[in-house]
DNA sequence: GCGACAG
DNA sequence: ATCTTGTCGC
């Protein structure tokens, strides 16, 4: 049944996220303005029929701060593993893993130096979401980038959260993600002036919160961070 | 126990 | 995620 088919990848998660690192490990994160930073890329996975288990990986990497596309690449794959909330990356990050395999073989002087994953990375029910996963994975630093509140350690779209997005008012504007356990999981961040409805920003991996939030807004023209809405955009 | 739950 | 029309704003 269900709870058995969660006994694996619950333990394969508790192994892998001794692995994360959440912090910032990359030379260019401590350079001023980013210099060394060049290539940014998003990954995601879209499902056209919905009915079928088909669906479309793809893989984008723009160039940085410019955000022109360097590459991209998509690919019909079939996905097996049912979606079941706390274990996405169990359904998502196989596909990934290749598309940055075949970045790598095919065309390593593009390889992204960072990686926006649409979904959570800390924040997450056992503080391992697909950004962390993807990135102990592929050990390439990564961000998770949600649309939507993950309901955990407390965190709920109440009154009071709803009061909290109301007073992001610009661009840029943050408010932290505690739990109920007194750790911030992630950072709720307005992406552009003209939708109020939030980002929900974590840390996936070799990067630390505040870099991932810096980097997500720099990333944005629209609401949706440029990488992520390429890959988007490139699914449908 | 029951509902809620990233994509 | 996806199913879908109109509607408001630049």
């Amino acid at each position: 049944g269900e709870a058995l088919s969660r006994a694996v990848p619950r333990s394969e998660q508790d192994r892998l996220r001794a692995a994360v690192v959440p912090e910032d490990t990359e030379r260019w994160q401590r350079e001023p303005g980013w210099a060394g930073l060049q290539r940014v890329g998003g990954v995601d996975l879209s499902y056209g029929g919905g009915n079928d288990g088909s669906a479309c990986v793809s893989l984008v990497v723009l160039g940085y701060p410019g955000l022109q596309v360097l590459y991209e690449d998509c690919r019909m794959v079939a996905v097996n593993a049912p979606y079941v909330a706390g274990f996405l990356a169990f359904r998502e990050v196989p596909f990934m893993v290749e598309a940055v395999e075949r970045l790598q073989r095919e065309q390593p002087e593009l390889r992204p130096q960072v990686l926006l994953v649409d979904g959570n990375g800390l924040l997450h029910q056992r503080g391992f979401g697909v950004a962390c996963h993807l990135g102990v994975l592929t050990d390439l630093p990564c961000v998770g980038v949600a649309k939507n509140l993950l309901h955990v350690d407390g965190l709920v779209k109440d009154e009071l959260h709803k009061e909290q997005i109301r007073s992001l008012q610009k661009k840029g504007d943050t408010f932290p993600l505690m739990g109920t356990s007194g750790a911030v999981l992630g950072m709720a961040l307005r992406g552009c002036n003209n939708s109020s409805k939030p980002l929900y920003v974590s840390v996936g991996h070799r990067i630390c919160l505040e870099t991932a939030v810096h980097l997500v807004k720099s990333c944005c023209k629209y609401r949706i961070p440029e990488p992520i809405r390429q890959v988007e955009k490139q699914g449908s």
